[in-house]
DNA sequence: CTTCCACCGGAAGTACCGGTAA
DNA sequence: TTACCGGTACTTCCGGTGGAAG
């Protein structure tokens, strides 16, 4: 126990894991510098009393919508002050408080207002919230992060009320940002509200590998004590993260997790290996998470699929089906259609756990061959899991339960 | 050039469930 | 408490298709 205590307590590699957390709020923020000018631009004219203009920001998971949001605003509420200009912003995250009562008491216990957390109506709430906020003087600005976690009454509602807002103040004003990882999401807005939130509109592009590096070093230097990262070690979690669109939180979890093992492992440095390991054990846990919420049939299209493969075939959607049956029957269940198959198989397919390649193999037909693209000894720890489904893979996959499979299905190398 | 395989995938409809408004 | 709504999982029916074989 000493030993283990006292190599926490004398950590090898990291300085502080804390600046790789997806919530972290670095000092820069490169290759954002545009968005950060014309944030700044837009919400600027607080300074000068007026209201800025409503703004909905739109990228994908890990652009950094939401580091940039905080970063201006904290040194726009800085500045203020500095001048004695009050702005005020409250940070609101709709994946929490995820009801227009609950906004609404969110932004008055941000700003000092002592709510009953219960036994009002939605609309006493808005009603002492805005005359709270309407006591001084005052720019306040509303972010409103992850918006499509509201459901679809509960945004128009928020926003409406939001946007219409400023018409009940008279001494303070109101401004709002929407950001939203969907683009979709403004759609299937009511339009009054998408007119009235829509003046501005930005949009976060996905990061490249080579710009995902410069983030990398730029944390790791804070996060590590000095040359315990090889560059090989970035240079691979920017790849495998740009692999898929760029997700600058995910670069850096891969980076943190390679950080931990090799702590865990007693390494001088976070090399290669570290990160493919970090790499298979993030890519675990989603596929737990993924096939875990599958429905029942999908489950078994996949067992089908992987006791073909067990028996190294090309397999195509017809013979899968014949297995798949033959499954169904021998745990008593009544099979889907094979057209609810073919679905299946593409939700699957969209999800990322196999590839299907449409190919025409002429007088003998159009079909699809099938892949499992995920390790597939992590899918027979979740069905061992499954009592529906664990004695039939004892029985029939037992060759599969053996070891023999497990390092084979490692990250293939990325050519940098 | 035609045929024809083994599927693909659209359309429309049913059954069921959980949540919400009345 | 109940009627209603929207979403998910699934059917049934069927027209469409690329290219090897004839």
């Amino acid at each position: 126990m000493d030993k283990i205590f006292s190599r926490a307590l004398a950590p090898k590699i990291f300085v502080n894991r804390e600046v790789l957390r997806p919530d972290y709020i670095p000092e820069q923020l490169p290759h954002r510098e545009e968005q950060i000018k014309s944030l700044g631009m837009i919400v600027s004219v607080a300074l000068q009393g007026e209201r800025p203009s409503n703004l909905f920001i739109y990228g994908l998971t890990g652009t950094g919508k939401t580091a940039v949001v905080k970063y201006v605003l904290k040194r726009l509420s800085d500045k203020s002050l500095e001048f004695n200009r009050p702005v005020k912003w409250f940070y609101i995250n709709t994946r929490i408080d995820n009801t227009s009562y609950r906004v609404f008491t969110r932004i008055g216990e941000l700003s000092g207002l002592k709510l009953p957390f219960t036994g009002l109506s939605t609309a006493e709430v808005y009603k002492r919230v805005r005359d709270f906020l309407d006591s001084e003087k005052r720019i306040y600005i509303v972010v409103l992060d992850e918006l499509d976690f509201l459901a679809r009454n509960e945004s128009d509602e928020v926003l409406y009320k939001l946007a219409r807002i400023n018409e009940d103040l008279t001494k303070a004003k109101v401004g709002i940002i929407g950001i939203t990882n969907n683009i979709r999401f403004v759609e299937n807005l009511d339009a009054r509200v998408r007119s009235s939130l829509g003046e501005e509109e930005m949009v976060f592009p996905p990061y490249n590998a080579i710009q995902l590096e410069d983030i990398l070093r730029e944390r790791a230097k804070l996060a590590f004590k000095e040359n315990s990262v090889s560059e090989e070690a970035i240079k691979i979690c920017a790849a495998l993260a740009a692999r898929e669109h760029g997700d600058a939180r995910r670069a850096l979890d891969l980076l943190r997790i390679a950080g931990e093992i090799a702590e865990r492992e007693q390494a001088e440095k976070v090399l290669e290996e570290h990160v493919y390991k970090a790499y298979d054990e993030l890519e675990k846990e989603r596929v737990i998470q993924l096939v875990s919420t599958l429905p029942f049939h999908s489950r078994i299209v996949l067992l089908s699929l992987l006791k073909m493969e067990s028996e190294g075939v090309n397999v195509t959607t017809g013979e899968l089906y014949m297995v798949y049956r033959e499954i169904s029957q021998k745990l008593g269940i009544d099979p889907v259609t094979q057209r609810r198959v073919s679905d299946i198989i593409s939700e699957l397919e969209a999800l990322g756990i196999l590839s299907a390649r449409v190919v025409n193999r002429g007088r003998y037909g159009k079909t699809r061959i099938l892949k499992i693209t995920v390790n597939p000894s992590t899918l027979i720890e979740i069905f061992i899991q499954d009592p529906l489904i664990r004695d039939y893979v004892e029985r029939e996959l037992e060759n599969l339960l053996t070891t023999e499979l497990q390092d084979s299905y490692n990250t293939q190398t990325i050519d940098l």
